[in-house]
DNA sequence: GCTTATTGTTTTGTATACAAACTTTCAGTA
DNA sequence: TACTGAAAGTTTGTATACAAAACAATAAGC
């Protein structure tokens, strides 16, 4: 028995879910991660009270963390039936993909119309001076761990960035609408982080330099270049091992 | 007392919502009712015990429901401090649109590529028939509301044909994605269906005349259109009534 | 042999009970 | 009076126990 709780980090993951209960949060972030990492396969079954036992906890904070990866389409349920793994995201990949295209291309552009906004002195946002200084640590934090190779932090790493730029955009709607689809997006990034990873990070600079020039239709067409490329690159990839 | 949860048909809403527990989904329907509305007014306090007795169950189906709604956005909760009725969705009406504009183009755009692969008789597809035919379904019933003027009604309506347009898509990712926001568009289009309703709806058979003629680009920009003219109305409405 | 009813088992759904954490209140002090 | 601090009270978080529904295996009937 592998003990699929036991052996993730908890700590790896920089926790993005905003759901609620203290140990539901911590459980919940292992299953997604055991999910992630192919402990628990796709379509297999996810008994309550299995999972009870492997990760210590009664079925109460399982309940609770299996409904938060249902609604990130981690898991699907049906009612007296049970929760099950879903279907591998390869299936949608194309789909979501294309999600991305569209939501993360908004993003890029409002965050550039609020870089001009305050370069014009028109609103001190100290938030958003904060949100930008963040994504420089999370910028050189990427260029360490792509030279130790070191890819799975660094599917977290771009995961962070994607997300900062959705906050630079000063929109919590579209935030809490990327984080729904975030669970899928790194799942399939996963697959393909050792391949596309380091070639992707450095495109991550021209977007933040579209946004910070205030050039709202350059920052959304380089952000969709850069989905596109994932997009791909990862295509590719599924060319290439037909497994 | 007013016993919220009693004077909600459970009937009235076509229940959207993917959860999973048989009696959490009815409660969940009900409290997301009374939130949209009014009956909980944003950013009051919903304490669990409460809600078990006012909708007569215990607390745990309370906790599921408050968990979904808390996923659409329309509760948020903190651990250990409860939940609260979301801010009203006036405050993010602007970025709520942009979503839809951005998604909902897609989605019809889709929609017409399939459209026009259909007519190829490239792949006789049963399912895209039977939401076909729904269509024209939902877009009778929707005059007939219109001249009774049951505008409630026609906000569940209106909620079900973009809803079936995006699974014109055929893709499971861009519905699962608005059923996340579907909770806080029926909120903010509940506000002004009265005004916008009737001029929204035969718009609705532009859309389809173009998802069924197979022009994509056509569909995304009436769609695009649709919606920014239901934006337009509602800051309109909000202009009149400064309340 | 195949379909269908029936019963037994398994698993989820819900209620109750208890533990943990936050909030508020109220002294006490500077 | 304003502020710090602790303790009571309230509310959420979790575990256990029981009820209801789905699933599976078996047997009866055609």
């Amino acid at each position: 028995m592998p003990e699929p709780g036991s052996l993730s980090r908890s700590s790896s993951t920089a926790k993005p879910s905003a759901a609620s209960t203290s140990n539901s949060i911590a459980v919940g972030a292992k299953i997604r991660h055991d999910i992630i990492t192919g402990v628990h396969p796709p379509g297999g079954k996810l008994r309550e009270a299995a999972l009870a036992k492997q990760y210590d906890v009664s079925r109460i904070p399982i309940r609770e963390a299996l409904r938060s990866l249902e609604s990130e389409g981690l898991v699907e349920s049906r009612p007296y039936s049970g929760s099950m793994v879903a279907p591998s995201p390869i299936e949608d990949a194309e789909d979501l993909f294309e999600i991305r295209i569209v939501l993360e291309s908004a993003t890029a552009k409002r965050a550039a119309k609020r870089a001009a906004q305050q370069s014009n002195g028109e609103a001190p946002d100290e938030r958003w001076r904060m949100i930008r200084k963040e994504i420089n640590e999370i910028l050189a934090a990427g260029d360490i761990v792509i030279g130790e190779e070191r890819y799975e932090d660094l599917a977290v790493l771009n995961m962070r960035f994607h997300f900062a730029v959705a906050e630079l955009s000063g929109s919590l709607s579209f935030v809490s609408l990327l984080r729904q689809i975030s669970g899928k997006i790194e799942w399939l990034y996963s697959l393909n982080v050792t391949r596309r990873g380091p070639q992707a990070w450095p495109e991550h600079r021209d977007i933040i330099a579209a946004i910070d020039a205030g050039q709202e239709t350059k920052a959304a067409e380089v952000m969709g270049q850069h989905v596109r490329r994932s997009r791909d690159s990862y295509f590719a990839m599924m060319a290439d091992r037909p497994s």
